[in-house]
DNA sequence: CGGAATCCCCGACGATACTG
DNA sequence: CAGTATCGTCGGGGATTCCG
């Protein structure tokens, strides 16, 4: 901290985890990491996400580039979501998680209580 | 989505998302990563952070085994907190996370704008 | 010095209903 | 089908004060 490289490092960190965090954002790109989906598709894969979180959310990834929203166009009520280019680019970053999460499961389970 | 496999992905990933999100824990990390420090050591290098809520982020930290609290022996006044081996194993997860971040904020800055 | 207690605000997210 | 509108809840985190 305080110098301007740990700054620096701190914001990007930040920036990934909005771009993944909160309650859908990760389960919406897992979901889309199979294969492209429709509005209400995606909605019935996510299970309790209601229409207006869910909206929210997809817009919130477009703005990032992580997910690309189009309309068919001779039939606009044909709305598929995808993911770009960037957005499998964080295919890796997930899996370095993944890994370090089982870790970290283990290493607060065998050394005594979570409490949680 | 749906099948077990990425439902214990994502539990994964949210597991790490809650041990480096909110506002201020990655901080506490990058900070305690230079060196241990002292309870007001830490609040005087995070800036802005009250009390309150760096005792609540460092007791979270220290549930999950990522940094350990000690009292002096001698004087109860002096307390440090450091990283545990856990804590540092965090390290590379955080190199990535910081690569991808880096790669993503030019992404997002050169096609267009961002708004926020 | 290293916190605990109390009060409060605000943004994320949900529920429900409605629309082009 | 793919959303929008309105309202309500809940918890993270801040401000301030007090304690051993």
């Amino acid at each position: 901290m305080k110098n301007k490289q740990k700054q620096s490092q701190l914001r990007d960190v930040r920036d990934v985890l909005d771009v993944i965090g909160g309650r859908w954002k990760a389960a919406i790109l897992a979901s889309l990491c199979d294969s492209e989906k429709r509005f209400n598709e995606l909605k019935n894969d996510l299970g309790e996400i209601t229409p207006r979180t869910l909206t929210k959310e997809l817009r919130y990834l477009e703005l990032n580039h992580l997910v690309q929203r189009t309309t068919a166009p001779n039939n606009a009520v044909a709305v598929i979501y995808q993911l770009t280019e960037h957005g499998h680019s964080l295919n890796p970053v997930i899996a370095t998680l993944v890994k370090w999460g089982k870790k970290h499961r283990k290493e607060v389970l065998n050394i005594g209580n979570v409490g949680e």
